[in-house]
This record gives structure tokens, C-alpha cells and sequence, in this order.
DNA sequence: GTACATTCTCTTTTT
DNA sequence: GAGAATGTAC
């Protein structure tokens, strides 16, 4: 955490203090810059005011070396901006190059600059790089996602959409819980209408910036007989009773913050002199209308995007946010960079080629003159093992040519493809990275520790206080959160509220009653330490000490139970590095990844979704086969737009790549236990010839095996990559049984063991703990353990249970 | 109220 | 196949 501030603060060097003077003269944004001196609201840092007269044209090192067109998206300060940033062509670049150009220009102080984001890690960067392009963190200006930036309005401005400024954050989990008992009370069958699928209606609308009372009742009728539109309305009345906020309301109760109170968002507007849009193509419509609200102002907004990398419709992000763009700020400039400087020229025609198919863009034409380079690599597999192992001997290959694991990555369409890759680089001895598997702050235990914290900052946190009031074991059970419950509800008060006025009464049975007002006085106790200011770490620790949520842990004997103290330990530790709890809680609740440690030269295995914005020299794009990439689902709740969606996504994946990209596709899949038979996807017929090797027989799913031999069903079908209408019923079931007759070659052991073991069996060992036996090969043991994965020991590592 | 067994869903992508 | 949710036995 930096903590030099550009305010106030002694000057930088005098190079960097030089307000560089443009050369460019008759470029109307510099003419209105000089006729427009400043007037900003708040006192300008000193030292650059002055800085701004000298005339010398000279222009600063920064600019010289960006291309005719980055420079263009650079220099045009003043006014609407759109940059179509092609894969590759320094979108980031000329992102903080901007920042930092503003900056020295000194036409705003860093209060009045807003530049968001998507990602936490992209705005990390960006502060990051525009710090080492000034030579100095930047402090006190509005960079961050759109949720921690409209987090931070709304903190402000609570009241005036009936929160209190401590309001909870909730996550994933206590939005699913709320809704399943919201359903509860209205009789709806959670069965027949998952609480998830709700929940996802209830988040489009918040995406499309429309609160109960604006969804109409014709869009309201479709779902849960009808009801999700009401229980939408309950949902937000819960909220707020709850003092609470979903993602969608961190933007949605901005909105209606904007609507409501006039006067602030005209502060904002006059506040923000310049805005900076990332990644603009997946905006959705309430961050459209946030943004728009904003910008009225001052109307200098900047967005960057690439229509051809829009890859979260499903989310709520609308295409249309970039494609209309000028008919929104009309006058506006628009930039196109399109010299690639990220991958070779094969690699750049295969990913135009393929996106070209896509029917609803703008079009953009990428080009390098870097020098040829390998073509893309298409490979057809037998099975997710053989893909896997493939791909583990290039990796190996490549490492021995002295690349470094750091420069690979794996990207797959769908979070369980990691699984086998991960279990062959274990097998090799290649360590890697898998980035989006499960989060710190997602763990059992972190989470209960977050809910102790979270009811004593916000005691109407009634999802907390249910998450933890029985964790530890204390017999408050169901039967008596019922009683609190019900009693609650009908006094519209917060389970703690109505659990203290129930102590009064005769209601609970006495052993609850008394566990129920030490449970309280707890909490009391703690919100007076809080409230005595007694130092939040010292504070979490006595927390979890005192509720004996570490002895459940410590007397705990699953195996598990250390490492989990470990993590409690290291939640405590994190606590210091906030100014408050607050903070710390803002943070987990807004920024759920996990700092990686960046300890040795490590593979990537991440989604395609994950992986926009990164590059490394080889990509590996496995699993490109009807139904899964296309992802059936994406077709068929899609569309024509779901496969454009999808080939976007293709393209994302090419894109990463530097020097080599390596598809692959696999005949036959083991997903969910069973095997899936599937032909190639019609991407990797859609990639141009010219700048494609194929290898195997294009046609065959498998690469053709001993036997020649590409797998049952895809001669059925007949054709080629996927020219199969439609898409549906491309991809079938079938037996694992009936796999092994067919092939006989399966790499599956023998059932029986000659050490004694059986596959299922369940085994300790020493190091790894308990696992259950996967497959035998002689005396070594394929063993998916409970903590470790799944690994390879010698059986006389191993004992029975 | 708790512990264990059984059944059932799920898998696209995430701030 | 795994994890959650539910059902059953103590």
C-alpha cells in the first residue's frame, strides 16, 4: 500500500514536473486547454500549476514511442473518446499513458480523475503502471472496479436510499440463502424453481438498472408462476431490513441514489473531469446508465473496448453499450488501433479468419510486420487423458529448449477441464498455477470468522448471525432459530433484536435461552471493544477465541483442521494491513481472489473468460469440441448470439497467444463419470487453412491410435466439424462400460490388486492422509486423496483403514 | 439435536 | 464423481 500522495507532497523531479507541451498545434483539444486554466474546484497541486505557460514544444519521451494511433487515443484529452482496441495493440498502454498524461499535463488533480475497471487485478495495474510512469504512486483518485467504486458512493450516501453507512456486502451464498427462505415464506417449490434460477432473473434485471417497481409485469409473468417479480420486491425490502447490499445494488441503489438526490450527482459530475472506461464492450446497461449519469459533467469520458472480445452477455453486458457509442456521445472521437504487437502473423490470420464468421461487429483489421512464426497447431486426440499428456510432452518439450513455464498457460472453456491437466503436470513434476479455483475467502472457515466479524460491525446482519450462531456447536439448533424466526418476522425486527426481546419471554426453552444470552453478550461485549477502539486483529482474535470457534477447529480431528487454524491465523495476520475492520471486510467482500504467491516458474491453468487480457508465448486451447466449446448451453439459450459469443471467445483464446497456439480435441470425454463422444468443434474448421497444421486426420475425432481407430459416433454423424444442424444431439451419452469394450486399449488397470488393495479402497497415508484408491499398476497406486489430490505412491506408503 | 447414510443435483463463463 | 440437501437412526 503506497503511501506518498501527489497531493500536498514535495515535487517530483523537475523532468517529470514539465508539463509537456504538445506539438501538435491546431489539435483543438490543446487550444481548449489553453483557454481553459484552472478552474477546478479544488486547489490545484502548486507545483504544476505554474508549469503549464512555457511554450517550448517538446514532446515528452512517454509519447514518442507510441504509434500514430495510440498517440491519437492519448492526446485526444478533451471530449468524448472511444478506442476500439484490437487483441494485442496496447489498449494498456495507452490506458495509463492517458492517466499519466493528464496527470502532467496538470488538467486535473488525481480527486477528479475516475477510471474503472473490471477486475480488481486490472485496476491494480493500472494504478501500478501509471505510478511507474509518473515515478510516484498516485493517491487519492478513483480507480477500481465499477462495484468497489459504486461501493464507495453509496457508502456516502446511504441514507439516502434507506442503508446505513455500515451496510454488508453479500456474498454468492447469503444471496442464494436469502432467496430460498423468501421462497419458503411464499410456498414456492424450490424444485421446481431453483433458488439459483431466481436469483439469476433477479440479477438480469439489476443489470438492466431496473428495480422491482420498473420490470414490467409482462417480463415479471414468465417465471416461478409468476412470483419472481415479487419476490424480487421482497428480496430488496429484505436488503434493506438487513442492511445489506447484493453486487447488482452496489450499482442499481447508485442509480437511485442519482435519481433521488439531484444535488449529489451533480456533485459527482462536476467532481469527475475525466473518466476512463476499460474493457467498455462489458458494461451492461446499469453501468452504461453510471456511467452516462457521471460523464454529463464534464463529458470527457474515454472508453476502451473490442467488440470482438465481448464475452459476458451472460452477465448482463450488452454489445450494443459500444456499438451505439457515438449515437450516445455525439462528436465523439473515435480511435482505432489495429497494429498488433503481441503475436505472429499466423497466429493473428488464424484468429481473424475465425472471427470473421461472426456476422455482428464492427470490424477491425489487425495487422504486424513482425516476421513469420509457426503456424497454429490443431490436434485431434483420442480422450481428455491423451490431450492432457500431449500436452504435457510440449510443455516438457519447450522447457527443454529452455522456455519458461511462466510463458504457458492452459486455457479451457469450462472450470472442470482443469482437473485433468492438473493431475497429469502433478504426474510430470511440472508445477503450475490454477487461477479461479477456490478462493481464500470462500473457505468454510473463513467465511464463519467474516460472519463473527460481520454481525459485530453490522449487528442487523441477520445471514451472518444465522451462519455462525450454532458454529461452534452450542444447541441452538433449528428448532430454536425457528422460534427466533418466526418471532422476528412478526415483529420486523433483526434475529439479534428479536432475540433479545424473546430472552424476556418465556418462549425458549431455558438451557437455550441462557446459551442464547451469553451468545449475545458476547457480541456486546466485542461491539464494546470495536467501539473502544482495541485494535481489529487483537479484536478478531479475541473473537474467535472467546466464541470457541478455534478450539472447534483445534479439537477437531479431521484432517483438515490444522491447515484450517492455519488460515484463521492468516485471515488475523491480513486483518493489520487495513485501517479498519471495515475495510478488511470491504475488501473480502469486493476483492475475492487470492494474492498468488509468485514463488518459481509455474504453468497457468485458467478459463478463457479468466484469461482475456494476458498473453503468454504458448497457449494451449484444449477441448474444442461441439458441446463444449461451443458449449451446448451457449446454443442453445443463445442462439445465433451465443455462438457469436463463443466464437469471441475462440478468438480471446488465440489472441493470448505469442508465438505458438496449440488446439486440441478430443474424441471422447469423461465428464461426470460417464463418457461423452463428441466431433471436432466447427471452430477449428472455421480457422483458415493457410495458417493451420493439422495433425491426426481432420475429420477423425481421435488422433488416429494404434488401431486407427477415431471412436464410435463420429462416423454415425457423417460430416465434419459440427456441420450438423443446429448443434443438438451432436454430442451423446454412453457408458464407461461400453467404452472399454469398444477400445480395449482403455488405460484403465487391473480391478485387482496384488499388494491387497483394491481400486475403492480407502487408504491413509502418511503425508497425503486418506484417499481412496484410484487404479493399481504393479506396486504403485493411483490414489485420490481427501486434502492432496490425486497422486501416484508406492503401495508400502500406504496403510489400511 | 446430532451424526450418519442416502439421494439428488450439477457443470459455462464471475464482479 | 462430488458436494449439498435431505432423510433416518440414535
Amino acid at each position: 500500500m503506497g503511501t506518498m500522495a501527489v497531493h500536498g507532497e514535495s515535487s517530483p523531479s523537475p523532468a517529470m514536473r514539465r508539463p509537456w507541451e504538445v506539438p501538435a498545434p491546431g489539435r483543438m483539444f490543446y487550444k481548449r486547454s489553453m483557454s481553459d486554466p484552472f478552474d477546478l474546484t479544488a486547489a490545484p497541486p502548486p507545483a504544476q500549476a505554474p508549469a503549464q505557460a512555457p511554450a517550448a514544444p517538446v514532446s515528452p519521451p512517454y509519447l514518442e514511442t507510441l504509434n500514430e494511433s495510440q498517440r491519437q487515443a492519448v492526446e485526444a484529452v478533451e471530449g468524448p473518446v472511444l478506442v476500439l482496441a484490437g487483441a494485442g495493440t496496447g489498449k494498456t498502454r495507452v490506458l495509463t499513458t492517458r492517466l499519466a498524461h493528464i496527470l502532467l499535463l496538470g488538467r486535473a488533480h488525481p480527486g477528479e480523475m475516475l477510471a474503472v475497471t473490471f477486475t480488481n487485478k486490472a485496476a491494480r495495474e493500472m494504478k501500478d503502471r501509471v505510478a511507474a510512469l509518473l515515478h510516484r504512486p498516485v493517491e487519492g483518485w478513483w480507480v477500481g472496479t465499477f462495484h468497489a467504486l459504486g461501493a464507495r458512493i453509496l457508502r456516502r450516501h446511504a441514507e439516502v436510499v434507506g442503508l446505513k453507512p455500515n451496510f454488508s456486502i453479500l456474498d454468492d451464498d447469503d444471496q442464494v440463502r436469502l432467496i430460498k427462505q423468501l421462497m419458503e415464506a411464499r410456498k414456492i417449490d424450490p424444485k421446481k424453481w431453483p433458488p439459483r434460477t431466481q436469483l439469476g432473473v433477479i440479477q438480469r434485471w439489476k443489470d438492466r438498472g431496473l428495480m422491482p417497481a420498473a420490470v414490467s409485469d409482462a417480463e415479471g409473468g414468465d417465471y416461478a408462476e409468476g412470483q419472481t417479480l415479487e419476490l424480487y420486491a421482497d428480496y430488496q425490502e429484505r436488503l434493506r431490513s438487513l442492511n445489506a447490499a447484493d453486487f447488482g445494488d452496489l450499482l442499481l441503489l447508485c442509480l437511485e441514489l442519482f435519481k433521488i438526490d439531484g444535488e449529489t450527482l451533480r456533485h459527482y459530475q462536476r467532481q469527475f473531469r475525466y473518466i476512463l472506461v476499460d474493457e467498455y464492450q462489458d458494461t451492461n446497461v446499469a453501468q452504461y446508465l453510471w456511467l452516462r449519469a457521471l460523464a454529463q459533467g464534464h463529458r470527457n469520458i474515454c472508453c476502451v473496448g473490442d467488440d470482438d472480445q465481448s464475452i459476458y452477455s451472460w452477465r448482463g453486458a450488452e454489445v450494443g453499450n459500444i456499438l451505439r457509442f457515438e449515437t450516445d456521445f455525439p462528436g465523439a472521437t473515435v480511435v482505432r488501433l489495429e497494429r498488433n504487437y503481441r503475436s505472429t502473423p499466423h497466429i493473428l490470420a488464424a484468429a481473424s479468419g475465425l472471427i470473421a464468421h461472426n456476422q455482428d461487429r464492427l470490424g477491425k483489421t489487425l495487422w504486424t510486420d513482425v516476421n513469420e512464426g509457426e503456424k497454429v497447431r490443431v490436434r485431434g486426440v483420442w480422450d481428455g487423458q491423451e490431450e492432457a499428456r500431449v500436452v504435457g510432452e510440449e510443455m516438457e518439450a519447450l522447457q527443454a529448449k529452455g522456455a519458461s513455464l511462466n510463458d504457458m498457460a492452459v486455457l479451457v472453456r469450462a472450470g472442470f477441464q482443469t482437473r485433468e491437466f492438473e493431475e497429469r503436470l502433478i504426474t510430470l513434476g511440472l508445477p503450475y498455477r490454477v487461477i479461479g479455483g477456490p478462493r481464500f475467502y470462500e473457505r468454510q472457515e473463513i467465511r464463519d470468522a467474516i460472519a463473527y466479524l460481520r454481525v459485530v460491525h453490522q449487528p442487523d446482519d441477520d445471514l451472518a448471525f444465522e451462519r455462525i450462531v450454532n458454529v461452534p456447536k452450542r444447541g441452538l439448533g433449528a428448532a430454536s432459530l425457528q422460534i427466533v424466526n418466526i418471532y422476528a418476522r412478526a415483529e420486523g425486527l433483526p434475529l439479534t433484536a428479536a432475540a433479545r426481546r424473546l430472552l424476556e419471554t418465556e418462549e425458549l426453552k431455558p438451557k437455550a435461552r441462557a446459551t442464547l444470552r451469553a451468545l449475545l453478550d458476547d457480541f456486546d461485549r466485542w461491539r464494546g471493544l470495536l467501539h473502544n477502539h482495541v485494535p481489529h486483529p487483537d479484536l478478531a482474535g479475541r473473537i474467535l477465541d472467546e466464541s470457541g470457534y478455534t478450539d472447534m477447529w483445534r479439537q477437531s480431528k479431521a484432517i483438515e483442521a490444522p491447515g484450517r487454524l492455519d488460515n484463521l491465523r492468516e485471515m488475523v495476520a491480513a486483518l493489520a494491513e487495513f485501517e479498519s475492520l471495515q475495510a478488511f471486510l470491504e475488501h473480502v467482500s469486493l476483492v475475492m481472489e487470492n494474492e498468488e504467491s509468485q514463488d518459481g516458474a509455474k504453468v497457468t491453468l485458467m478459463t478463457l473468460h479468466a484469461a482475456k487480457g494476458l498473453e503468454f508465448d504458448t497457449v494451449f486451447l484444449p477441448g474444442w469440441e461441439e458441446g463444449l466449446f461451443p458449449h451446448q448451453r451457449a446454443l442453445d439459450d443463445g442462439g445465433v448470439g451465443g455462438l457469436e459469443e463463443e466464437r469471441r471467445l475462440a478468438y480471446v483464446g488465440l489472441t493470448r497467444a505469442r508465438a505458438r497456439a496449440h488446439v486440441l480435441h478430443a474424441a471422447n470425454r469423461l465428464v461426470y463419470g460417464q463418457w461423452q463422444t463428441a466431433i471436432p468443434s466447427r471452430f477449428v474448421g472455421e480457422l483458415p487453412d493457410d495458417h493451420v497444421e493439422r495433425q491426426g486426420v481432420p475429420g477423425l475425432g481421435g488422433a488416429v491410435d494404434e488401431e486407427g481407430f477415431a471412436g464410435p459416433g463420429l462416423h454415425e454423424d457423417g460430416g465434419l466439424y459440427g456441420g450438423g444442424a443446429g448443434g443438438a444431439g451432436l454430442t451423446r451419452w454412453r457408458s464407461r462400460r461400453r467404452a472399454l469394450a469398444q477400445t480395449g486399449s482403455w488405460n484403465v488397470h487391473e480391478r485387482k490388486a496384488q499388494g491387497g488393495f483394491d481400486v475403492g479402497q480407502r487408504v491413509f497415508h502418511q503425508k497425503f492422509g486418506y484417499g481412496r484408491i484410484q487404479s493399481i499398476d504393479g506396486n504403485k497406486l493411483e490414489i485420490a486423496f481427501e486434502k492432496a489430490g490425486t497422486k501416484r505412491v508406492m503401495d508400502s506408503f500406504v496403510e489400511e483403514t
